[in-house]
DNA sequence: ACCCACACTTAGAAGGCGTGCA
DNA sequence: TGCACGCCTTCTAAGTGTGGGT
């Protein structure tokens, strides 16, 4: 069938890696190349370049400009500060009050504070960006802090909340009624809705339900449970929350916060450092992905004997909740988490750690992102090895030269190996037969799972030797089950790249990319317009990005609904349009023949089309009418007042028939009215009013259809160098508070404080 | 060489909250 | 001025990658 017999490729599969379908036989080593006729792959090597190229010509094109001189020179003087940095716990005694203090004294501190947030910077904020650090084995020298918040005991329901087996109420003992009220809040969500969550949920629910004693009732099939009575009753519960007056409901966000002050901050090195998810997760039922086996299934409550601490040998131990103790604790300063625990789920590790915005991750953000750029000075030699390889002799090597292809254009993951109880999603090594189809001469369309179970769905031309070899990997005796790279795995891969560069990883490339992209397309904005309109354009390049790393959120309810709204609208304005332009020919006829252009879309409104936007005017009319009688006596009545007569609605209401009276002799004469005082003048300046408002709706209707799958926020928080957005905003003169959320800011804020406007990716 | 435990980053959903508009 | 809507934060699941033990 194919000119490419280029002969065996053996499928070894791993030991120890999943099981699927077929193990084909054992394999021969190399892979000939005799039978790959030289002259093909160069005649097909054309087009498959160009995406290459162009990314090679971009970088090279860098390489000469006055951005990367100066770079440079930086580079030089940072390297002679680097000769005499000093371990980082040495430097800089820069600590200031509340040094070694308690923590309980931060009450007062915190009141000192007061709302405002730059006073804590003024004397306290450790600039650890403007520092050296290289060694990050070492996280930390001391470490203090108050452990973490339990969620409150259950509260068993009140007695008239029950849940019915077979029509009658059950009365459950608390641990299972819990169960019970988790499954109730979700009955009528996707979760509540799977068969899997159920099944796991209910298995789970009968035995929390045996560890209890049982019940009055035989509870043995999930069919026969209804939940309704919870469900409701957490309704009328939140609906009463949300009732309460705007005071108390302050008041108990006080007291919340108070509770919480002590956890939300430790002392690091003396400093004072926000922690992230300083509460322990809640019981409730395991919400996993996609097709999760274990979705649904009970996540218990963690006690404080499940829970390890992590702090310095000098930090005084919070004391456990009454009569518990710590399951450990540990002074592990190699490591930056401060608590940890066991999840049953999965058994998996779950972490208390520092916040976004805390040091320690600002720095491995910044490592990151500097390891991104320092991809930029091997990707070319990447590239072209990787071309080469595509053609080497051994399996092994096309495999890696094929993979990498695909993590760098494509930006795939690295894909590790998954176990069977997790939900069957992929990633480039991890790729199987049936999830990419080819179709000559060189596109190839994937669809596969990845992370999170979101499909990954794209029909792209590839080099002409990557399809070649992608169809090899595809060759009988494999099918549908089998590995794509049978002889590779993300570790294989990982330490290929490590030859390029120390520390160069799959994802590694993912963040160059994400980044790069992202500086060609700003470096495509002019500074023009006003800030809205730049912050729209940042938004289309970080789409871009987003786009790139298959960044995509789930379609919200409303949505379909909102952007027919949209789209009536515009229909609407455009019929508004076209019976002004209508009513001018009446006033003057023979600008008809004038300006033929201007008057072309008259026809674009059927008659059909005029009905229904007729309609559709006067039930809104109608209804806003209606709506303000109503409202304006019920306000009336509030203040005693007595109720606006019928006649007046009447009145309104006459003026809405009238129009629909006007519509409907216009539709039949088949054009409109001329009103009193029109002039041609006139019309055409309402006219070039439509035609704005038209255009503007209908960019903003694009947008929102754009951006409606798409999530730009991953992106920008993980893959887009900070400092882009920041210098971005510096030159073109936007407030960083049009791309930054304050979360936001201050997780980069070391970016925000260290970056001049020629900084380039 | 392989496996697994561990530690850390990356991810979308859910829910809260502020705001702009009829 | 109420409320729908979209933005932001919180939550926790789901990845990647390292390293130690066998």
């Amino acid at each position: 069938m194919s000119s490419d017999s280029e002969s065996d490729i053996g499928l070894s599969k791993r030991q120890g890696k999943k099981n699927r379908k077929s193990a084909a036989s054992p394999d021969t080593l190399a892979l000939s190349s005799q039978h790959s006729k030289p002259g093909q792959s160069s005649a097909s090597e054309y087009d498959s370049d160009e995406a290459l190229s162009k990314v090679k010509s971009k970088i090279s094109k860098r390489k000469n400009s006055p951005t990367v001189q100066s770079q440079s020179k930086k580079r030089v003087k940072k390297e002679q500060s680097n000769d005499d940095s000093k371990p980082l716990s040495k430097r800089k005694p820069k600590i200031t009050r509340e040094n070694s203090g308690k923590l309980d004294n931060k009450k007062e501190v915190k009141k000192e504070e007061g709302e405002n947030d730059a006073e804590d910077e003024d004397d306290g904020v450790y600039k650890w960006w403007e520092e050296q650090n290289d060694d990050d084995s070492i996280k930390w020298d001391t470490l203090q802090h108050n452990g973490v918040i339990f969620p409150p005991p259950y509260e068993p329901l009140p007695s008239h909340v029950k849940l019915y087996y077979d029509g009658k109420p059950v009365d459950l003992p608390p641990a299972a009624e819990e169960v019970a009220g988790f499954f109730a809040a979700l009955v009528e969500t996707d979760h509540g809705k799977n068969p899997v969550f159920q099944k796991n949920f209910f298995n789970d629910f009968l035995s929390v339900l045996n560890e209890n004693g049982g019940c009055n009732v035989k509870i043995n099939s999930f069919e026969k449970c209804d939940f309704s009575k919870m469900l409701s009753y957490f309704e009328i519960k939140k609906e009463e929350k949300k009732a309460l007056t705007s005071a108390e409901k302050k008041k108990i966000k006080a007291e919340k916060e108070e509770f919480e002050e002590p956890y939300k901050t430790c002392l690091l090195n003396g400093r004072k450092e926000q922690v992230g998810n300083f509460r322990v997760e809640p019981p409730g039922l395991f919400r996993g992905r996609g097709a999760h086996p274990r979705t649904g299934k009970l996540k218990r409550r963690v006690a404080p004997e499940d829970i390890i601490l992590n702090l310095g040998k000098e930090a005084p131990v919070p004391p456990a909740p009454e009569g518990h103790k710590w399951g450990e604790v540990r002074h592990d300063n190699t490591v930056s988490w401060l608590a940890m625990w066991r999840e049953n789920v999965l058994n998996n590790v779950k972490y208390v750690r520092f916040a976004a915005n805390s040091s320690l991750k600002g720095m491995s953000d910044f490592k990151k992102f500097e390891k991104a750029r320092e991809l930029k000075n091997h990707i070319e030699r990447i590239r072209e090895d990787y071309r080469k390889l595509l053609k080497d002799n051994l399996m092994l090597n096309r495999q890696i030269a094929t993979a990498t292809y695909l993590i760098d254009i494509f930006a795939l993951r690295a894909g590790g190996e998954k176990s069977d109880d997790e939900a069957d999603t992929v990633g480039c090594c991890s790729l199987r037969y049936e999830h990419i189809s080819l179709s000559p001469p060189n596109t190839v369309i994937f669809d596969f799972l990845g992370k999170d179970s979101i499909r990954f769905y794209q029909e792209v031309q590839v080099d002409a030797q990557v399809f070649k070899n992608l169809r090899l990997f595809k060759k009988a005796p494999k099918q549908p089950g089998d590995d794509l790279f049978d002889r590779l795995d993300p570790s294989i891969l990982n330490k290929y790249f490590q030859n390029y560069m120390p520390g160069l990883t799959a994802k590694v490339f993912r963040t160059y990319n994400a980044s790069k992209t992202m500086q060609d397309q700003l470096d495509l904005i002019e500074n023009v317009g006003t800030a809205s309109e730049k912050v729209v354009r940042f938004n289309a390049a970080n789409r871009t990005v987003a786009i790139l790393c298959n960044h995509q959120r789930t379609v919200s309810k409303g949505h379909e609904a909102s952007m027919q709204k949209i789209t009536d609208k515009v229909k609407e304005m455009l019929w508004q349009k076209i019976r002004l332009k209508k009513i001018m020919l009446q006033l003057e006829p023979s600008l008809k023949k004038k300006k033929a252009k201007y008057f072309e879309e008259l026809e674009d409104i059927t008659k059909e089309d005029e009905l229904t936007i007729h309609q559709l005017i006067i039930e809104r009319e109608t209804e806003k009418w209606n709506k303000k009688f109503k409202r304006d006596n019920e306000k009336r009545a509030e203040i005693g007042e007595a109720p606006l007569p019928a006649s007046e609605l009447k009145e309104n209401l006459k003026k809405v028939s009238d129009l629909q009276k006007l519509y409907k002799a216009e539709y039949k004469a088949n054009k409109p009215e001329v009103p009193a005082n029109a002039s041609v003048e006139k019309l055409e300046a309402q006219v070039e009013k439509l035609e704005q408002r038209i255009i503007n709706t209908e960019l903003q209707m694009k947008d929102k259809e754009d951006n409606s799958q798409v999530a730009l926020s991953t992106s920008k928080i993980n893959y887009i160098d900070p400092r882009l957005s920041v210098v971005f905003c510096k030159k073109y003169d936007v407030p960083i508070e049009k791309i930054f959320t304050k979360t936001l800011r201050e997780k980069f804020n070391w970016a925000i404080e260290s970056i001049d406007e020629n900084w380039r990716f």
